[in-house]
DNA sequence: TATTTTTTTTAGATTCGCCTAAATATTGTG
DNA sequence: CACAATATTTAGGCGAATCTAAAAAAAATA
């Protein structure tokens, strides 16, 4: 089934309110979306129509299973986009945002699935966020220290607690950004340093310094939602 | 200045249009967009009070200027994704069509002009039609036989005249793809093989039968429109 | 050239997503 | 509890892009 862009934009906003409003008000849905209450009235009718959403007059929305599906894939496609484009195209964290927007509408599944394959199925975001697999599940991600990965654990580099210019130096010299895969495979005794496997291919050793400042996305495998 | 898809498919259809005929009719605009000839004449209207046509009643349209740039721009974005879909999600050539119709509306500037740069400025789309560059301006496009490409000259493999197994059996072990770039450096009397250039990098022998089946694109650097 | 055929435009309606203003329901408070 | 404040819905409209039916212009032809 194949939804306008609006559409499809309600559908995600009513998400993501879900997680901290059990139950989304006309309100808040109008302020998130930027639009006024009655439209949001009109389109809430429509979407019932269309069974991707509980609705009764005055009394808030609730997704229904096929509402909740269809924003994880909408969410699936903005993720992968957004680290297509920092990883593949070299955007900054910050502008990707807009685009991403636009892209997450394409409605080739094939599409996502092969860009999702082509960007080796990342776990993560460049903002860190869990991207949803095919089947719409959320992987449960836990942002943790390098420093405290267990050995023989890869995960994905989500976030830098230090932006600085000799930071983002470091990082290249070790062809370290956002969304590398990384694995410790030794630690050192005596100054702490670390052994870490690059993308599954090349071993580095990185002091305990940097490590501290490095922060992974430790997927666990159990399914959430 | 933004447009609609709609608006977008117009100019993009006039554009087309306008190779074979010198003005455009109402009528076939009509048939290449799958609607009706009332439909196109207000559209064209508003098109014209954009200035992207000039239009008089019952006398055809052609593109002014800024609708041809449109048109260009927008012809480079969906040549661009075909060609990525292609070399580096693994899509047939056949099935990209499609869904770059729906990329083609994707309004960043700056991500069209790094796909460009990350794709390596291709001078044409798996089809072997030229890509407009940055400018609009269109590369004038020889399509001959790597037979007949001069040496010291690097060119893109734009198509190949034999689709059996075996063929791409034997690509496949040179890495060569539609979108490759190949130069001839030698060229061997004995038995007329050549080597070649793969990609800038990689030297490689192949035989005289193989060159036959490969065409490229050979640029000249004379711009057109 | 007069008439028929074809093309194009106009007129009026529809759907989608949005708006404002007004009515109505719910919630909070004295 | 009654009334005020707030939230939500209804009613009526608008622009974009489409449609059908009918009118008008241009082109083809007898």
């Amino acid at each position: 089934m194949k939804y306008s862009s609006s559409k499809e934009n309600y559908i995600k906003a009513i998400y993501h309110l879900e997680q901290d409003e059990p139950v989304v008000s006309t309100n808040s849905l109008a302020r998130q979306l930027s639009t006024k209450p009655a439209s949001v009235t009109d389109m809430l009718k429509k979407l019932h129509e269309q069974e991707l959403l509980e609705y009764e007059p005055y009394k808030g929305v609730r997704l229904t299973e096929s509402g909740k599906m269809l924003a994880l894939q909408i969410i699936r496609k903005h993720r992968l986009w957004e680290f297509f484009l920092v990883e593949k195209l070299g955007f900054g964290w910050e502008e990707v945002h807009e685009i991403a927007e636009e892209l997450e509408h394409i409605s080739s599944r094939k599409l996502i699935d092969r860009l999702d394959e082509f960007l080796g199925k990342p776990k993560t975001d460049p903002h860190g966020d869990p991207i949803p697999d095919a089947g719409g599940k959320m992987p449960l991600i836990e942002r943790i220290c390098l420093l405290d990965l267990p050995g023989g654990v890869a995960a994905d580099l989500i976030s830098v607690s230090n932006q600085s210019a000799d930071m983002l130096d470091l990082l290249k010299h070790y062809s370290i950004e956002i969304g590398t895969r990384l694995e410790v495979s030794n630690r050192f005794q005596f100054d702490h340093s670390l052994q870490v496997i690059v993308q599954g291919n090349s071993k580095v050793t990185i002091s305990e310094h940097l490590a501290t400042h490095l922060f992974v996305a430790y997927a666990k495998d159990t399914p959430g939602k």
